[in-house]
DNA sequence: GATTATCTGAAATGAGCATTCCACTTGTCA
DNA sequence: TGACAAGTGGAATGCTCATTTCAGATAATC
């Protein structure tokens, strides 16, 4: 159905612009269709959203997991948490706003995304190349509340993103 | 008058709980009170608010001019960041949900913490005592975003909160 | 103790928003 | 071309909440 491409675009397009209103109608008017037609193609604004928010994330997940495949997993987590700021910088809706929805199929792709990055914690523990300690689970937190709070920063900088995240890093090396 | 007061505490208590919703008839209730006296009280419900969060603000702001003015910036940075932390575990809702509200003696007394903040990261950096590789305005805005992330740890964990901040210094250090 | 001024809170109002309804348009097939 | 099915969006509905109203309660003044 051509209204549901529409409609999803417009929610995506939304979704990376820094503040967005997020209603029905704002995402009818961006995708120019009416409010009814919008709410029709997914069921509700809360499938329109999830199915929106899980599409930009799914690639993400992906990344993730091939780099954990590919390299060690503590070049996968330095490389994979620059790309995870990148991409947060550039989709600053995403982790606000969204508090009261029901986004099943993104609620799952986060959870995939945490797996992949407590493998790559883990892995990266247990190679020595960061500190020790400190509890794990304690670190999986701190990496996820991080981009976060970088993706909160306004206006969006992707350096003060960088910066953001050299600190993280260094703060994270083991001790010497 | 007696009702302020009622409403001014039901609102301060209702800040410090992780996720109370903070509509104008819940605050009422923990109050004791009517919605409309509560209103009335304040002139609004924005306004009680800004009256509920300045309140527990200011001490705070206080507490940061005390210690620069005590010891030295590197020191009143460590110990006021811990103190901050542990006050944001002890509030959280004071960062999230305010959202869309007009809180002009909030955003004041913020200004003031973050002019605290920054003089305590100039000096700091000035004597050597954290690194001198990033702008400092990135510093600032990285320790006001660290003790967001902080405060959204759900659920509410002193020790969580204790191991961010050590990552967070040790990522502060100069560079050895 | 009566009269007036003030205060109270349950219910009415109004604003913002998601969702549903339905008269109308558009597309399909004979 | 005409009859029918599917789709559309402006308007109506229903919900949550802040704010206002107002009849009754309470307090102050004499």
């Amino acid at each position: 159905m051509r209204n549901r491409r529409l409609a999803l675009d417009a929610a995506t397009a939304l979704l990376a612009e820094p503040d967005a209103t997020l209603t029905v109608e704002a995402i009818a008017k961006e995708a120019g269709l009416g409010a009814a037609t919008v709410v029709r193609a997914f069921g509700g604004k809360d499938a329109l959203l999830d199915a929106a928010v899980s599409g930009l994330l799914e690639p993400v997940v992906q990344r993730a997991r091939d780099l954990l495949a590919q390299t060690t997993p503590h070049q996968a987590l330095l490389t994979f948490l620059h790309e995870l700021i990148a991409f947060q910088s550039a989709h600053h809706a995403i982790s606000e706003q969204l508090g009261g929805l029901r986004l099943p199929a993104t609620t799952a792709l986060r959870a995939d995304l945490v797996a992949a990055v407590d493998a790559m914690v883990d892995g990266a523990r247990r190679d020595g190349a960061i500190r020790t300690d400190l509890d794990p689970a304690v670190l999986k937190i701190l990496i996820a509340e991080t981009t976060h709070a970088i993706a909160r920063i306004r206006p969006p900088s992707q350096d003060l993103a960088e910066a953001y995240l050299t600190v993280l890093l260094d703060g994270l090396r083991p001790a010497t």
